[in-house]
DNA sequence: GAGCACTGC
């Protein structure tokens, strides 16, 4: 969108201001005219009033994020401080629909149109069209449990059923009910509401609207079965389609069986010497997929004649650093084709322009979760048809294309028709202790749209020994009310509660910010690796990963203050730091910005941030205390044992102690790849971890 | 000697 206005600025550099405006204006009328939701805003409206509940089930580019608020807004939704609320399930979502929108109706961002994300708040008493992360909207709950400000909630995205999505469409279902037992006049509501601090005070709260949005192709009935799954778990929600605007994708798919990775890399060519221009994205499992794929591409490449060679591969995953993972931004050079090798990154989270042509060899890596052993399994699987549709999608962006396939069609039919949702397959601590500030005791009686049962078992005993929940399972206050306010995994805010009484709670923010991110090391490229292994040795600390956490965090920190750098140039002094050190800066920022929210929050909570300075010693033995559960012991064989599962485990190759093997050590993450693996470990005295366990038995 | 799907509070 901005694009568009910034070009027409560019063309006519002389057309006075005003005029240029008035363009643009028409520009945005225009180009809101002609989405496919415009012509059904009455009828959308009507059906607003009409039900509490409304199941949209809008395709792609059909304007529903940014058009439906805007219609609830004229219609008169947000009289009277009322606001509508647009939950997504990421921020990069939030925040880019949120600024687009108040562009288009040509509103400074942060007053009637605003997002707000754990970061980043630019609401104001005056925000009336409200964009949110899910996980935010279910924070708010904590607060103001009726969600009293909001007139109607808007679910968007809610087919991806995240974890927060789930609790969300369950909490807003209670919220509902509640609010409109309050609207027959029962006093209790607005008392409630009043000793809670909501701004409603003595008046009646009007009953609350849901609008679950759920973006679908049209191809096939597993997206229908998504809204039927809403529909019924609503007691027969009404349910709407909105067409989209998507240009057709002819779906091919092989003959035999794809396997290896030159059939692949062969498709890619045939694509390239065949098809009209467009660029190409290619869905791989993972970074050595990726790796050994662009290797295949350039030894292929060179086999090629001079002037056919012109494609330009580009790998694309999370772990990325931030400048690599721009490139695939920038349109390709002139006469070049972009080959974009990515991750699941690409199916969801990013769009990347100029993508025609579609690869998709129907496998992804899935995290599954077993409670019994408390430990994350990584593995490749299929996809499900309702993934394989999302993906094929992305060559219909920008004009019609075609996806390829590397399976048979039969095989296509034998996929799940959707992917299992993410409550069934994680750690559910953080959710259930959330779910216990909010008042729900009864987790088992709660009403999932999918129950979790083992997971809830697990996650009840964990919580109760850290702390977080009493022998029958209520809310421990204070602790347990701390915990849950705290947007840490439970164990982490837990290692807070206990520095804080061990005076080294300034040492052990830093580490749970630092353990809260991932990949603060990157791969350096290989010329670089020598000179990445020496500097990393430097930083290291033989006593562990949190160790040297703490320790990248602190010489980044006195180089900041040595630099005495601008506020405007931290972020870049921090770069060069970064770059100098082999960290990936997009990591220590985002640390950094958990640190400085935690920070707020524990200062709230009343404690005091204290350091033990250099006493590592006390540092450690609050690391032992804090991460008791997860503990392991060497083995005669250089293995070690899990002692709470009892696993056979190995020391993760980006551990700092990976060569040295120590006695005893605590970690934090059990994940099974090729192999079991813990990953952020800290040597410890065995002695503390026995003693400690000898006090909890008490 | 060998490994890291993706979000979020």
């Amino acid at each position: 969108m901005t694009s568009t206005a910034q070009g027409e600025l560019k063309q006519n550099p002389k057309t006075p201001v005003a005029s240029r405006f008035s363009m643009r204006r028409q520009k945005i009328a225009e180009h809101r005219k002609s989405l496919p939701i415009a012509s059904v805003e009455k009828r959308l409206i009507e059906e607003v009033q009409k039900n509490d509940i409304l199941i949209i089930v809008g395709e792609t580019g059909s304007g529903k994020t940014t058009q439906l608020p805007q219609f609830l807004f004229n219609a008169g939704f947000c009289r009277g401080g009322k606001m509508v609320g647009i939950s997504q399930p990421s921020c990069i979502a939030a925040v880019t629909v949120a600024k687009r929108l108040a562009e288009e109706c040509d509103v400074q961002l942060g007053q009637r149109v605003g997002y707000s994300i754990m970061f980043d708040d630019t609401t104001c008493s005056s925000t009336s069209l409200k964009y949110m992360t899910d996980a935010l909207l279910l924070r708010e709950a904590l607060v103001d449990p009726l969600l009293s400000r909001y007139s109607v909630i808007i679910v968007d995205e809610a087919h991806e059923r995240t974890v927060h999505t789930d609790v969300l469409l369950a909490l807003l279902k209670k919220v509902q009910l509640d609010r409109s037992i309050g609207n027959k006049g029962l006093e209790v509501e607005a008392k409630t509401n009043d000793e809670i601090g909501g701004v409603l005070r003595g008046c009646q709260i009007s009953p609350l609207k849901l609008i679950y949005n759920c973006s679908i192709s049209t191809i096939i009935m597993s997206a229908s079965l998504d809204a039927r799954v809403f529909s019924e778990y609503y007691g027969g929600a009404k349910a709407l389609h909105v067409q989209g605007r998507q240009f057709t994708v002819d779906i091919l798919y092989t003959v035999h069986p794809v396997t290896d990775y030159a059939a692949l890399v062969i498709t890619i060519f045939q694509i390239h010497l065949e098809e009209k221009p467009g660029d190409i994205l290619v869905f791989l499992t993972g970074q050595d997929e990726i790796e050994s794929v662009e290797r295949l591409v350039q030894e292929r490449l060179e086999h090629l004649p001079e002037d056919k060679r012109k494609i330009l591969p580009l790998a694309i995953f999370s772990a990325l650093p931030s400048d690599q993972l721009m490139r695939v931004f920038a349109p390709a050079p002139i006469g070049f084709r972009k080959v974009v090798l990515a991750t699941n990154i690409a199916e969801t989270s990013i769009t990347i322009p100029g993508i025609r042509y579609v690869v998709d060899p129907g496998r992804v890596k899935a995290r599954t979760y077993d409670p019994s052993k408390g430990m994350e399994t990584l593995d490749a699987v299929p996809t499900s048809k309702a993934q394989a549709l999302q993906r094929s999608g992305h060559a219909g962006r920008e004009g019609p294309g075609k996806c390829f396939r590397l399976y048979r069609q039969r095989e296509f039919e034998k996929l799940e028709d959707s992917t299992k949702p993410e409550i069934k397959r994680c750690n559910l601590s953080n959710v259930i202790l959330q779910l216990k500030a909010l008042g729900y005791d009864d987790i088992f009686g709660f009403d999932f749209i999918d129950k979790p049962s083992s997971a809830i078992v697990k996650a009840l005993a964990e919580l109760h020994l850290l702390g977080a929940l009493t022998d029958d399972c209520k809310l421990e206050k204070p602790a347990g009310d701390q915990m849950a306010r705290l947007p840490l995994d439970p164990v982490y805010s837990r290692a807070l509660i206990l520095a804080n009484q061990s005076n080294c709670l300034e040492e052990m923010l830093i580490t749970v910010a630092m353990l809260s991110v991932e990949s603060i090391f990157y791969d350096p490229p290989r010329e670089k690796r020598e000179e990445a292994r020496t500097s990393r040795n430097h930083i290291a600390s033989v006593e562990g990963d949190h160790l040297t956490y703490l320790g990248v965090y602190r010489e980044s920190n006195e180089f900041l203050e040595a630099e005495n750098s601008e506020e405007a140039e931290v972020d870049q002094t921090l770069r060069k730091w970064c770059k100098d050190n082999f960290v990936n800066s997009r990591s220590l920022k985002h640390a950094r910005d958990i640190y400085r929210k935690i920070r707020g929050n524990v200062e709230q909570m009343g404690f005091n941030v204290s350091s033990c300075g250099n006493d590592m010693l006390e540092y450690r033995r609050c690391l032992a205390a804090s991460f008791f559960l997860k503990a392991a012991q060497r083995q005669m064989d250089g293995t070690y044992r899990a002692l709470e599962s009892g696993e056979i485990v190995h020391i993760h190759p980006t551990s700092v102690l990976f060569r040295s093997k120590p006695e005893c050590v605590i970690f934090n993450e059990l994940m099974q790849t090729r192999k079991k693996y813990i990953k952020n470990l800290t040597r410890i005295d065995p002695v503390w971890s026995a003693h400690h366990h000898y006090n909890t038995e008490e």
